[in-house]
This record gives C-alpha cells, sequence and structure tokens, in this order.
DNA sequence: CGGTCACTTGATCGTCTTCAATACCAGTGG
DNA sequence: CCACTGGTATTGAAGACGATCAAGTGACCG
C-alpha cells in the first residue's frame, strides 16, 4: 500500500470558494468538460493530493482505487520485468489524466520525477461524475483515442527505429511539449527526466543515449548546454531522423 | 482512396427481419451495449462490407470518414516508416472495434489476413448512435482501456524482451484467443499470419522468428505439425519465459 | 576535502540482423 | 504423373548495432 499525502482543497485566495476555476490544468485537460457553473462538483469529486519527487504513487498491479489528474509537474509511467528491466511507457505533465489503461488493478506504476500535484478521484466518485456529465465521458474517450495513436507511435519507435532515430523522435516530442496552440515549437527546453529514464522509455541504455546525444552535438544538430537543457540547431536533420529517413 | 465492396444488408433467412440480433460479432463487440429492441438502429447505421485476404481496406494517414467493426476474420494493423520498415501494432479479430486511434486521419493501416467481413460507420452515424446509446460509449471507453493496457505490454515487450522471450509471449497471447471464458487457454491453435507478420508484430525478423521456433522445438516445448499451427508442450516454460524470467 | 550520484567515454562482447542458399508446399500446366 | 513456378519458411555464415563491463569526469553537498 502506498501512503500518499493528501489534504483538503485549500483555497487560494485569489480563487474564491472554487479551486478547480483556477486549476492550472483545466484547460489542458478532461475537466474542461465540465461548465462553470458546476465546477463545485467537481472540487468535492477531487482530493488534491502531493507528491515529493522520487515516490511512487501507483504501484502495477495494485487494486486500482483512483484515478489521477496531474495538476503540477511530471510522472514516469512504466512497467518492469521480474528481474528489474524496466520500461517506461509515457510521461504524465500536467492536464495528463491516469487510469485510463487500468481494469480492476493498475496496468503500471507511475512516479514523480519533480514534485507533483494531483488531482485523486476515488473510483466511485469518478464514475457517478462520469455518469452525471456525458461530455467528459466524451472528453475521456477523445483523449484515449489519443494516448493510443501515441502509443501506437511508441511501438513503431521500439520495434523499428534505430537508437538515433529513436533519439532524434525523442528530442522532437519534448521540443513540441506544451506549445499546444503554436506552430512554432521551441527551440530550447528542458529535460526534467534522466538519462535513466530516457534509455527506459526508449527501450535503450543510458550508455547509447548519452553517446547518441554527443554524437548529435558533434554533428552540430544540438547543443546541451547544461545535462538536461537541449538547444535544437538543426530542425531538419532532426526531424527527418526522426521520421526515419536516413 | 480505398474501394470496398459495400453491400446492402442481406437478411439472412434465419435472422428475420433483424441481421445484428443474430451477428456472431455482437457478444464480442461493443455492440452488446445496445438493447435488443434498438437493434433494428443500429443495423441501419452499419454499412456490412466484405474484404479479401490480402486488401487494405484503412490506409494510415488518410481522412478518418469510417469506423469498423470485425465480424468476420482476421486483420493486421499496421505502421510504416517511409523506407518500408512496417511495425504490426496488433491484430484484429472478431468483436474487434477499428476507429479508437483516430483523430482526424487513421493512425494505421488494416489488411486482411483472412478474408474478413466488416460493419462500417460512417463518422456521422456512429456520433448518433454514441449520443442516442451512452451505454456504447462507455463500452468503448472501456474497450479504449483495454488497448491501452495491450499497448503498454507491447511496448515492455518491444523496449525490453528478447527474442526467446517476445515468441513465448506471442504464443501464450495466441493460445488464450478466443477462450474468453474457460480457464483452460488452447494447447493446440493456428497462426493466420505468416512469419513476416509475427516477426514485424514482434519487432524481429523473420529469421528470428524462424529460428526461435526452431530453437523452442527443439527444446521439446512446441510441436509445429504444420507451418501455421503450434501445440504447447510445456506451458509452464513458455510461460515463465514470456514473463521474463530467464 | 571526501563522498555520492549522474553522466560521459572507451574497449569488448553478444544478440539479432543481414546476406545468401536451400527446402518446402500448393497450384498449374505439360 | 511430374516438372515448373512463386511464395513462404528454414538454415547457415558473416557482420553490425547496441549492450555490457569498466574507468574516468564533473557537479553538488555534507
Amino acid at each position: 500500500m502506498i501512503i500518499l499525502q493528501s489534504r483538503p482543497i485549500v483555497l487560494d485566495p485569489r480563487s474564491g470558494a472554487d479551486p478547480c476555476a483556477h486549476c492550472d490544468a483545466r484547460p489542458l485537460s478532461v475537466c474542461n468538460a465540465i461548465p462553470d457553473e458546476d465546477l463545485g462538483r467537481l472540487a468535492t469529486a477531487a482530493i488534491v493530493t502531493e507528491v515529493a519527487a522520487g515516490s511512487t504513487f501507483i504501484e502495477e498491479s495494485e487494486p486500482a482505487h483512483s484515478f489521477f489528474n496531474v495538476t503540477r509537474g511530471t510522472a514516469k509511467l512504466f512497467k518492469l520485468l521480474p528481474d528489474g528491466r524496466r520500461q517506461i511507457t509515457g510521461f504524465a505533465s500536467v492536464g495528463h489524466f491516469l487510469g485510463l489503461a487500468v481494469s480492476d488493478t493498475y496496468a503500471f506504476s507511475a512516479e514523480a520525477i519533480e514534485p507533483v500535484r494531483l488531482c485523486r478521484f476515488p473510483r466511485a466518485r469518478l464514475r457517478k461524475l462520469l455518469h452525471d456529465f456525458p461530455a467528459m465521458e466524451q472528453r475521456l474517450l477523445e483523449v484515449a483515442g489519443n494516448e493510443l495513436v501515441a502509443a501506437q507511435e511508441q511501438m513503431l519507435l521500439l520495434g523499428r527505429k534505430t537508437a538515433r532515430e529513436r533519439l532524434a523522435s525523442f528530442l522532437m516530442m519534448q521540443s513540441r511539449q506544451g506549445v499546444a496552440c503554436q506552430h512554432h515549437p521551441r527551440t530550447r527546453f528542458a529535460l526534467p527526466m534522466t538519462r535513466s529514464d530516457i534509455a527506459d522509455y526508449l527501450g535503450l541504455t543510458i550508455e547509447t543515449v548519452s553517446r547518441t546525444l554527443t554524437k548529435f552535438r558533434a554533428e552540430g544538430m544540438i547543443e546541451i548546454p547544461g545535462q538536461s537543457e537541449v538547444i535544437v540547431l538543426n530542425r531538419r536533420a532532426l526531424e527527418s531522423l526522426a521520421g526515419g529517413l536516413a
């Protein structure tokens, strides 16, 4: 059993009576399917929870009592083999809904890589919420579809791309993170995860990740000002590499 | 554009006025969310379509006008890289719903590996159907969740398992196919797909697939009476191999 | 400082791929 | 009946990509 630091919803001074109305995650999450006037109900269904960096808040194969919505920070989702081999199936940042890939037990573990804030929804309460707000159910279906598309893309990466192509795909993905509306992906961005996390996400080893990044730098495709920061110098080249063109 | 052989719903003599009521796929598919008395509506929304083995009926990145429900046969779903590398993301057999992983365009291609019969739902009609039958939407969400669980399992396989483990996982998966209620998975079963399909599903080459199967046989774990048939002799060993235990 | 931790770099190794030849099998036509 | 054909599967030998093992670097911190 995992112990989480939960707390009643604290009313932010500026938020008035309704914390959900001012939630950073709302515009990005399934919660935007709920109309403003009903946000009170949403707030009472959610239990705000803080998770320290490095702690696990979902454990694979444990009973799935709750669903989660990430409202701050980033978590990694992963599966383990008995001997410790690990596959990270995704990174969940603000707005991400956890629990779609769930039957009675969780299909994956989740660990915070930065301090994370979550809205936790006990199973029964979410069920009720979905029953009362069909729009939210629709949104969830939409989100699930996107996840499936992403999952299939990742299968292509893991099954058929070379190490260089995987890293290029990863960098392009990261550079697009959180720039939803702009057509200009970031050219400089942070990598909140370690080399080990990147490796386990891409089905490689940390050494290969490190070497390949070094190679990209030597080839003038990127710059690495700090360990966890990247500047893209030649997007064209990286994009075509990511797409599988040489 | 792909041409499909469509036809109006033909009334099976025994089916009376309602073909959906006697559909083989119904107990396995999302259609079972629709009550008997409304099956007429379902039937009018669906367009029955026959696809010959080997023909492609969904093309990646084409506009997603329709969703499909497989009611007979099996199809492979796959993504391609520009140079022809292929990743099969799944096999869709009777009851499988295609179109969850869809935005405006299809995220994958689909090709029949045996003669396939489909119920095709034009986008607008499905939307209407979902609106009128929220239970069907719930079922779809449930199905999407299962797909996501399977996708994550496959990522673990592709990213972290050895060739032997992949084949063992694949064989165990196949032996469980279509034996939903029984606790006894089949010990003898057919593999409707070619070695090439298996390879592209597992992120390997046909040679590795062939060699590994031969090795399994030499080790007394399986028997291969015909090219596309397998008998499991040592399930315990295969199961633990599939799970990553040496 | 000494210690830890994450990352980088180098040398070697092994699994799976690649390339190539052969076997098999179903269908066709002499 | 048997040779011929095309597709599919098996088997062998050589090679490559990424893994493993090992050492070294640098940042951070008590």
